[in-house]
DNA sequence: GCAAAAGTGTTATATGTACACCCATGG
DNA sequence: CCATGGGTGTACATATAACACTTTTGC
């Protein structure tokens, strides 16, 4: 902390990278571009770009956001540190340290591909592969960690629109974990948890056509579970 | 990602910061060094160093922690990553991004004050304030970070020597979570955890000078908690 | 014997799990 | 009237919390 020649050192670049997911016909979706550029033209990245000098990481990657979306108030979105990449041969250009972003998105919107990305597409969780870079890498900590978050904090309600259903809120758990849960016991753990969800006095939806119309629900202002709501399969884990 | 301009902008510097927590007389401590130069010169700070050319902020940190602990083999050591600060203002003198780790040391080695530091010292956790830079928020991050971290993996291992007594075990929860634990609650719960510890075959220990000699255990292979072992006091965190 | 620390046992309560069952709606 | 999804009830297993009690050591 003690070097006062700025250009002492091989200049690092700072980037950020983000990993939007979203969910979208019962399945996770992640935000992807298409690099128009070399190295790794034509493949696809996670999206990102430079820190800009009098920005924090937090402010570019909100930044990004807005522009790889298109998304008018990025304001109250759920944005989050994952970790710093920054192995020296990550970018064959230079040194180049980047720090992951995850965010969630209610629903899909899809007007994207704004400013400088060539392309911006909503590309299934599972299809998100050979990415440009570490970002195979970045967006499987990324899903990892969302995966935990769902456990032990409110954050599940940042993939649903504002009012929606218990069944929706479910599905969120189910599609992020890959697993299947009790309904009933879902319903309880979660009316349960004081400042998880708040019904929405007079509001009911028809959910999949059929059945029961649904008592509609409001995020709360809690942001942890206490207890957590544990994956059914995390036996596994203790070894 | 597109600039190829390495100077293109202002360079940023990005460093390591460490927050190294050991446990002695009972009580949590801190390595700090005391800076020599301005800014905040006279001032503790947590143990950091710029990222060299060729380096990973990882590889960087392990060689501060040698650096400043005079620690021969840092190899074993737990190193993880906190989060990355880039405030534009938190520095003075440059941009200076900084990628924060948190290490726990078993016992505190008396040596330090290794090369560059001017002196470096253990504080108790409580004492370390008013730090330089905005070490101060970083510190409270590692704390938060390692106070969450021992309800659900084994991390408390990380803080004992080889060969610990579970009496020793529980005394890193109530240290870390600054509460006390029903020792024949806290016993069942580590021993039914599977990986969790192992027995020692012939081993025993004094441990306050009086009292039975307590069997000794290891670290086992598990590293996280199912289910987790939650502080007591943690019911005010749903609001 | 007494204090101190380790270790065992027991019980009430809370929580998680696995179901069976009823309700409201569209076709 | 049946399929579909919402919502309720209930019995059982397991986990937590609180506390009484025994064991082994030093003084």
């Amino acid at each position: 902390m003690d070097g006062y020649d700025k250009y002492a050192f091989e200049p690092f670049a700072v980037t950020v990278d983000l990993a939007v997911f979203t969910i979208r016909d019962g399945a996770l979706h992640v935000l992807l571009v298409e690099r128009g550029q070399e190295p790794y033209a034509g493949r696809w990245a996670l999206p990102g770009g430079f820190v800009r000098p009098e920005e924090s990481a937090e402010t570019a990657a909100r930044r990004e956001l807005a522009e790889e979306t298109g998304l008018q108030d990025v304001s109250g979105l759920h944005l989050e540190q994952l970790r710093t990449y920054s192995e020296p041969g990550r970018d064959p250009r230079m040194r180049v340290v980047s720090v992951a972003f995850t965010a969630l998105l209610p629903d899909a919107p899809e007007a994207h591909g704004g400013s400088d990305a060539a392309r911006a597409r909503w590309t299934p969780y599972d299809a998100a592969r050979n990415l440009a870079f570490d970002h195979d890498r970045i967006l499987a900590d990324a899903h990892e960690r969302i995966g935990a978050k769902l456990e032990y904090t409110c954050l599940a309600t940042r993939f649903c629109p504002p009012e929606f259903t218990l069944g929706e809120l479910q599905q969120v758990y189910e599609t992020v974990w890959g697993t299947t849960l009790d309904r009933p016991n879902f319903r309880r753990k979660v009316l349960a948890t004081p400042g998880f969800v708040e019904a929405v006095p007079g509001g009911a939806r028809l959910t999949g056509g059929r059945g029961k119309p649904a008592a509609l629900y409001r995020a709360g202002p809690a942001t942890t579970l206490h207890p957590p709501l544990l994956r059914p399969t995390s036996e596994g884990r203790t070894a």
